[in-house]
DNA sequence: CGCACATAGTGAGTATGCTCAGTACTATGT
DNA sequence: ACATAGTACTGAGCATACTCACTATGTGCG
């Protein structure tokens, strides 16, 4: 990863909370990517092989994007690259023909299992400053401001 | 922006502290630029326009990279854009003919100061669930977080 | 039945982030 | 002075997010 300055104060704005989030979080993203790029995964595959492994029945490509809180169109995108790689299969509804249902490919579950170690244990070093408290703390801080923008 | 589900907890993951930070943070961005789209800006672009609005000197690329937090190549897209709608000005620097020198122009000073005033409401609106003290935490729980993926 | 509307998924295009490689220039050390 | 190292920026190309428009299919109502 490229070297970078501290993340400076903008003299013109009074509130620069929100501006924290997005570095902490592009700064997040780089270093648990860089990690999971090791193992040919990120963090966007990771989160999807995991729903798909957690799931006990085969997904839609529309409940693997609400499942992932993102458009559609980035599921798409997302299973297009692990559906070429071998690690998703795409079949059609038996019923809905509009539909696909996706399942891991044993290859799939393989490197989901290797991913998610590399995950967790980056996880675990990007928040090792937090206490379960903290973490809570956080974690009830983000929801709110998700009811806010979620209106 | 388009309707989704409620973000879903990952079965196989113990602490999805991460998972939930990301996802604000898709969020945040998705309800601000929403807002700012309205008036021909962005997230990023705002930023950047900030940042020059506030330096008393005209600022290099690689300054504004540092003060943004991000790699030279966005910078680089990001200035590209502004200058093309005239915004802002690359001057070649006196001195340094590797580098630029950075403006607002008159036309792009008035834009960041429309752009900055609907991006403070749309801030306002997001952390509205969150007092004095709540913001001061969460400053510095992502200041913990930044720390550590920074070493 | 048949029309209207809704839903599932993708193509096209955009924005914002990244890396790596290359060009042009500056700075430094002997 | 000259070679070497470092810096400033951009081109090329990728990843992940978005919207809008489109096709194909399902659903529901008169």
């Amino acid at each position: 990863m490229q070297k970078r300055g501290v993340l400076m104060k903008a003299p013109g704005s009074s509130d620069i909370l929100v501006d924290e989030l997005f570095a902490t979080t592009v700064r997040l993203r780089a270093f648990t990517d860089a990690r999971l790029r090791e193992c040919g995964a990120s963090v966007a595959r990771v989160r999807a092989m995991r729903m798909l492994a957690a799931s006990p029945e085969p997904l839609r490509m529309r409940d693997l994007s609400e499942m992932l809180g993102v458009a559609a169109r980035t599921t798409t995108t997302v299973v297009d690259s692990l559906e070429r790689e071998g690690l998703v299969a795409r079949v059609r509804h038996p019923v809905d023909r509009r539909a696909f249902l996706l399942t891991l490919t044993e290859v799939g579950r393989e490197r989901h299992l290797e991913a998610e170690a590399v995950d967790r244990e980056a996880l675990a070093a990007a928040t090792r400053g937090l206490d379960a408290a903290d973490r809570e703390r956080l974690r009830e801080l983000l929801a709110v401001i998700r009811e806010a923008v979620e209106g």
